[in-house]
DNA sequence: ACTTACAAACAGACTGATTGGTTTTTTTGA
DNA sequence: TCAAAAAAACCAATCAGTCTGTTTGTAAGT
């Protein structure tokens, strides 16, 4: 329009999609999946709804692509986390601190969830998503393993105990919606650390 | 139309009102707030969209009607499991199965979690349902407090571990949504109950 | 170097279906 | 006789997907 950056078509390319990707991650968070429409993510994308159907040519696809991209960031960002609790940068505390302030508040857990309870109604979806969230949980085993070892593993193994925290978490962000109580979730996380502390601790800190 | 059963209006409006709301409980729990229309919810209830909406309005009166009623099932529901654990028809451990099979199979939860997300995006629907969550909180909380006495109020209280216990189920819920795994689901649910066997026991057996 | 041919990228109008809500008409009970 | 209840047609808005036309980059041919 004004200044012709010449840029290569698979840089035109990545561009469109990553603006397309981002959007559509930023509506699900912003206003859910129900008010999430295809001509929302292009506008908000600033892109055209023709490079948005040449690109992604139905709904779903945009929407797998984007839950593909949003798991892969909050992994990472997942590991970098266990990775300052290894290294001593973070504590045990501020570990799950900084693991509820990501899930309350980051970009990735709402717009997890809209996707979630919109696939629970549409066979489809259910079936594109469901080798994700796996994978993606196996990554979170993975990460987990190498940060924590459990106490008595006869009892509690140490991914269980990941699994109860990551549940708690996901309950807590849920009833987080309709119940806007920080002092209730900080009383509620001080007590989940609490029961966690006698099964598992930081790998670091048992050798 | 065929054989004209002499109802009073009363009667015939409190007929009407009670298939609306199961309808829309039921359409909730199936297909998902997304794919809950006013008119399919006339249709499952077998009552013209002309009756639907003379008794409610707007959809949102409906659904705020209905999670009403769902919310006070549900919350019913909780107080038989309690006093059957209270009076020895449960013992602790089928008190949590009990409450685990409501919550994965019964009605309520996953219709409530469709109403809850639906609200994230609708700040309408979000100020109607605010209170009617508190309310039924407020009477889980009763209902568990004289049905569990905590071992050390001072590190958790009883009223934390059943906030505790209900957002592991919350999670877990979620979570099966994608991922089908009774065996995972069935551990996972013996760690809380271990988890939490060490902080509350059952009131009864306390005395 | 410079055109030319072509395909990918992009833009925007259009369409059929569905939605929630309104209005009009008919039926039923008081 | 009248008002509540119920039925059904109707409407404007929105949606996902399709279609047609334009722009931009690429590569072959000269």
């Amino acid at each position: 329009m004004t200044v012709a950056t010449r840029r290569t078509q698979d840089q035109r390319s990545a561009e469109t999609r990553r603006l397309l990707l981002s959007a559509t991650v930023k509506m699900l968070m912003e206003v859910g999946y129900a008010n999430t429409s295809t001509a929302g993510i292009a506008k908000r994308a600033g892109v055209s709804r023709g490079a948005q159907t040449h690109h992604y040519p139905s709904k779903m696809a945009l929407i797998v692509a984007a839950t593909e991209e949003m798991f892969g960031n909050f992994a990472s960002r997942l590991e970098v986390l266990a990775a300052d609790l290894n290294n001593g940068d973070l504590d045990y505390d501020k570990f799950f601190e900084a693991v509820w302030e990501e899930v309350l508040h980051g970009d990735w857990f709402y717009s997890s969830l809209e996707i979630i309870v919109a696939a629970r109604g549409d066979t489809e979806l259910r079936e594109q998503l469901s080798p994700l969230i796996i994978d993606l949980h196996q990554r979170f085993e993975r990460i987990w393993t190498e940060t924590f070892v459990a106490l008595n593993p006869d009892v509690i193994t140490s991914k269980v105990a990941l699994n109860l925290a990551l549940n708690v978490f996901r309950g807590m962000a849920v009833q987080a919606v309709l119940r806007r109580d920080e002092a209730y979730f900080r009383e509620m996380l001080m007590a989940l650390k609490t029961m966690l502390a006698s099964h598992v601790q930081p790998a670091k800190s048992a050798q």
